[in-house]
DNA sequence: TTCGATTGCGAGCGATCACTCGTGTTCCTG
DNA sequence: CAGGAACACGAGTGATCGCTCGCAATCGAA
């Protein structure tokens, strides 16, 4: 016995509890967010709330799973078959892009991404989901460097992730000059990967997306 | 009425309490490090905590201090009066071990300086303590960029302390491999200065955005 | 020695918050 | 229609935690 039997109200509650806790997350962190104030923003009462969310946790991981599959979606647009072979500068954009723009339009995942505020165990659901996001950068490295290590691959990939959350915050919180701010990333991933970039050029396979073995 | 006259024995409590601080601090964060926990690790009561901080947040202000002059005396002797003009690969070393030394030497500060988990406008004392930090990088890369307009200074500081902080959790959580994530640091601020430092060498391109005062 | 100021105590207050439970309501199925 | 399951309520519980307060001790200057 691990999952009730939902109905379609169910699944429509569970879907205004995770707009809510997202409204709730991006205004008060995930800490200071309180399951009431969910629950009320939903407009229920906090024991419907854990009618579908067995504890706050849960609903972290609810929408760490929404904003893995906006961000998947997001990329999945935006990458032709061909895109490893593209110039670094163009392919970061291609990377960078949509998720600041998955982000900006939903608030409430930053307080997620950005996971210093949870509880120790309880980051797991944050922790997945940079588990996941660095998994697609490392991809995007790995077919485009066959050579590179796998560790090299990870740690490179792993980096790249912490770049971009620790500026996804100002970046969010900027005006007029958020571009500013975005360029500014860019440039310091471009600069990041540049010279692991030299070093592959001359190897370069021709279309090898898949065959990235170490 | 501002200070309280103190004698010597409550300046010994408040070095106590200080270190007792930076250890709960270490061990849970600063959301769930609880004062009663800062004092009992002190071997005072709560009272004796509050007659020498009004408040959790005196006591981050208190830490936070702390850490400031600690870095800034490390800096002060790892620089000559001709640092400056170092190469960049060198001048990142001079700037980043002290820091990675300080903070390993006292793993409290993490949790101030990864600011996010503390309740909103409690992070005043971790906003100054980045503020520091971003000022003393920004006064490097000015005297080493004169003719960097000011704004732009300020925002390539900002970055380049927020890449730091970004990868200071995994560097202090990092056991053998250490030294490899601090590598990839340095080769990852680098990366990010390096395009700078060659404009800045021959001639900067008076800028395509037409900012060129401020 | 005297006396005010500083230091020290620790039970406990007040507020917060994740989560529960008894009860009633709506929906699906046979 | 019957009855079980899912949905919904919301006051309340238990635990946590920042901080207080009345009082005692120690100190330092006169």
């Amino acid at each position: 016995m691990t999952e009730r039997k939902r109905q379609a109200r169910g699944e429509r509650r569970m879907a205004q509890l995770l707009d809510a806790a997202a409204e709730v997350f991006a205004e008060h962190g995930y800490a200071k967010g309180t399951t009431n104030a969910v629950a009320a923003r939903a407009g229920v009462s906090p024991g419907t709330l854990y009618q579908f969310f067995g504890n706050k946790e849960a609903l972290a991981a609810g929408l760490a799973e929404r904003y893995r599959a906006a961000l998947a979606d997001a990329h999945e647009q935006a990458f032709d078959p061909g895109f490893a072979t593209l110039p670094l500068a163009e392919l970061v954009d291609r990377m960078v892009d949509p998720m600041i723009a998955v982000n900006v339009a939903n608030p409430g995942f930053k307080a997620l991404f950005t996971a210093a505020d949870m509880p120790a165990h309880v980051a797991a659901p944050a922790r997945e989901l940079h588990a996941a996001v660095a998994g697609r950068i490392g991809s995007v490295i790995a077919a485009r460097l066959p050579h590179l290590p796998a560790g090299e691959v990870h740690r490179t990939a792993v980096v790249a992730t912490q770049i971009f959350g620790a500026l996804l915050g100002t970046i969010l919180g900027a005006g007029d000059d958020r571009d500013a701010w975005v360029a500014e990333l860019k440039r310091a991933l471009v600069g990041y990967l540049a010279p692991l970039d030299a070093h592959g050029a001359d190897h370069r396979p021709a279309a090898g997306t898949g065959a990235a073995q170490q």
